[in-house]
DNA sequence: CGACTGTTTGAACGATTTCAATCTGAGTGG
DNA sequence: CCACTCAGATTGAAATCGTTCAAACAGTCG
């Protein structure tokens, strides 16, 4: 009906009964805008002005610690909502991790959008839901899973996204994004692709195409 | 108003201006319940029929992973909700780490309340936003904390959340309760409180009361 | 062809876990 | 009242994993 049909892909299976409204409201109102790659969109503390749903490209959610270190929480791309559950100000800032294209509409739209409206509602609460939802996964990671599983499971969940182009995928971030992601160190994320390559778990083509391998995938199922 | 003045005291800043709406739903139609320390309140996957309001004593919300390791997401105190983003089954198993007295409702009491309730609604949504910023501060921890500061993090923000007691805090949690929320191991938990002690940043009387000391909290403020 | 950004690799060091032993306090039964 | 038991807490020593610091490599843009 649409344009979304690609863009859809990268939603949770929690949102396939209720899908719709949100998107329906950002094709019909919704400001194209873009970005630069390393622009920043939104940042920690700022008033919500508008909330954005994302066309094309990737941006990191992310804030800050007092000394500077970077913890990046989210990844999101195509059909990813940006500022939902937030009341008043950004909880994280948006960055540009590659160019950008975003949909925009001014936040009392939204909030007027919102007001009876049942189906709306529900879809920002199952949206909250499944924010949570992730970072609780992504708490699982850090505290369990050593460095080389922790990549393979971002590598999983990012191809389970929806971000498969043929049978490779191709990733957005640099080695640094994605350590400050999975709580190491740019090196060790270099050092975990090398030793995932020879583990026969993923195939590589330059350093941001990936492939998982059919066993790998199957061993997660058992 | 209500005899839930200490109770109020657990939440955070962000529910002062709104809070009311919910407590007193839990007031006017809550039905008391108790469990035993140790039992399982509420079991991932499982249909939501209730939610509930803590009382008294606290509850590990936590999930389990296939390998059977824990998680701890949160411990919830008096005052704290416990079901409330979920729709239809329970993300979370709840598990009593105290003997627990709360209050419960249906789920369809209060998705009944809700309706037409703007209120109630910026409440909930408030709440949810309250849950991801404590577990994006949970992720931040687990990526950039060692292990000492990791738990002097936990104690300051378990202080902060109202359990003192007089001039000391009490720990209601065993220190595996710790090591699965912190992700670390149990001798790592008691080997932290020794050189946490030793360092002068708390001070204990025997394992289970602390209190932070001075200077250290105002290290944190500068 | 540089210059630059991002990636890979190596070696030494440090933090945390693992495995094992010991300690403490609360509750129980004689 | 005391010895016994048991769960939880503490401590030690060796082994492991990840970081740090340093160097080299690759691709891209002027």
């Amino acid at each position: 009906m649409t344009c979304f049909t690609e863009i859809v892909t990268r939603r949770s299976p929690l949102h396939a009964d209720t899908a719709g409204a949100v998107d329906a409201l950002f094709a019909a109102r919704g400001r194209l805008t873009t970005a630069d790659r390393g622009q920043t969109l939104v940042m920690e503390e700022q008033p919500i002005e508008s909330v954005y749903q994302i066309s094309s490209g990737f941006v990191r959610c992310c804030s800050y610690t007092q000394e500077g270190q970077r913890q990046v929480f989210h990844f999101a791309g195509p059909g990813d909502l940006l500022g939902f559950p937030d009341l008043g100000i950004w909880h994280f800032s948006a960055e540009a991790v590659t160019d950008v294209v975003l949909r925009s509409i001014k936040i009392d739209v939204l909030e007027e959008a919102m007001t009876c409206n049942r189906a709306m509602q529900r879809e920002l609460r199952r949206h909250c839901l499944e924010q949570i939802a992730a970072r609780e996964r992504h708490l699982v990671w850090l505290a369990y899973l050593r460095t080389e599983d922790r990549l393979l499971a971002f590598l999983e969940e990012f191809e389970a996204a929806g971000s498969k182009r043929g049978d490779m995928v191709e990733l957005p971030m640099t080695r640094l994004d994605l350590a400050d992601h999975l709580g190491m160190t740019f090196e060790t994320v270099s050092r975990c692709f090398t030793a995932l390559k020879r583990r026969g778990a993923i195939m590589m083509n330059g350093p941001n195409m990936y492939a998982l391998s059919a066993d790998e995938v199957s061993q997660e199922a058992a």
